[in-house]
DNA sequence: TCAGAGCTAGATGTCCGTCC
DNA sequence: GGACGGACATCTAGCTCTGA
């Protein structure tokens, strides 16, 4: 976030609107002295907050980015999402599955991507696999999930020339405690939408018969090796002079 | 002289390490 | 895990500065 940019477009904004700082106060409830430092660029005294009541004031929107390494980031959130959907795509296909990853689709205005689209040709079975790495909104995963087990015959024959007997969805989580936790707090939820696991559901996945609908917690080989204390997440405490390193 | 903007000391709230 | 206290972040009131 550059601050003298940031600071240049909220005086614009202002000046725009033709309004004094007092103006913007009135209107935000943030003091003139925060506003000021706000358009002078010292945002380093100013909480994210109270920045964000200055630029909704004036019509606008905060937008903040996080960067690290050039797209080092976006490959370190990918990391552990792309280690699940590895592990599950070896076991399918150790079982005899054909599997295709990362399928797209395009669909009567529905778009999105299957994350992994399985097919077990001698029972003509199809399994559409949502991975999950965090769990972060459950009615968004499984109403999404949903519309990609309602799309993927089609999406399969078209692409693929696989035309199903039944289909399977089969939701993947990590095998930590953290998951199991989220899992436990919405148990009716999920044991009504997904309600085959464990041993069922690898005997399923050996011998599919009839369609599935399936939760599985599988270990996290991107996680393993790295040893946490009990105490993670670590506080980080950025003392005077000096920033944590990275 | 006055309006608008900048500066800063002090008040307040929050965070985090430590202890139990 | 909760309570406590010190350190720090953040905000505001009020004073000062600047330019018309």
């Amino acid at each position: 976030m550059d601050g003298r940019k940031v600071g240049a477009s909220l005086r614009a904004l202002r000046r725009r609107r033709a309004w004094r700082q007092a103006d913007l106060e009135r209107a935000t409830g943030v003091s003139r002295s925060a506003v000021s430092l706000m358009e002078l660029g010292r945002l380093d005294g100013v909480a994210i907050g109270t920045l964000r009541r200055v630029v909704e004031g004036l019509d606008a929107s905060l937008v903040i980015d996080v960067r690290w390494r050039g797209g080092a980031l976006d490959r370190l959130l990918d990391e552990r999402h792309a280690a699940l959907a590895a592990t599950v795509a070896t076991i399918l296909r150790t079982d005899g599955w054909h599997v295709e990853v990362e399928v797209s689709y395009s669909r009567y205005g529905e778009r999105g991507s299957i994350d992994l689209l399985a097919w077990q040709a001698s029972s003509r079975t199809l399994l559409v696999v949502e991975i999950k790495s965090e769990l972060t909104s459950i009615e968004e995963t499984l109403r999404k999930h949903d519309q990609k087990v309602r799309l993927a015959p089609a999406v399969a024959a078209e692409r693929f020339g696989w035309r199903p007997a039944a289909v399977g969805r089969l939701l993947v989580l990590p095998a930590g405690t953290a998951a199991r936790r989220r899992v436990a707090r919405h148990a009716s939820l999920f044991d009504a939408a997904l309600p085959v696991r464990g041993r069922a559901l690898r005997t399923w996945i050996r011998d599919p018969r009839g369609p599935l609908s399936g939760l599985w917690f599988v270990p996290d080989s991107s996680q393993a090796g790295v040893k946490r204390d009990r105490t993670t997440p670590q506080r980080v405490r950025c003392r005077s002079g000096g920033l944590p390193s990275a």
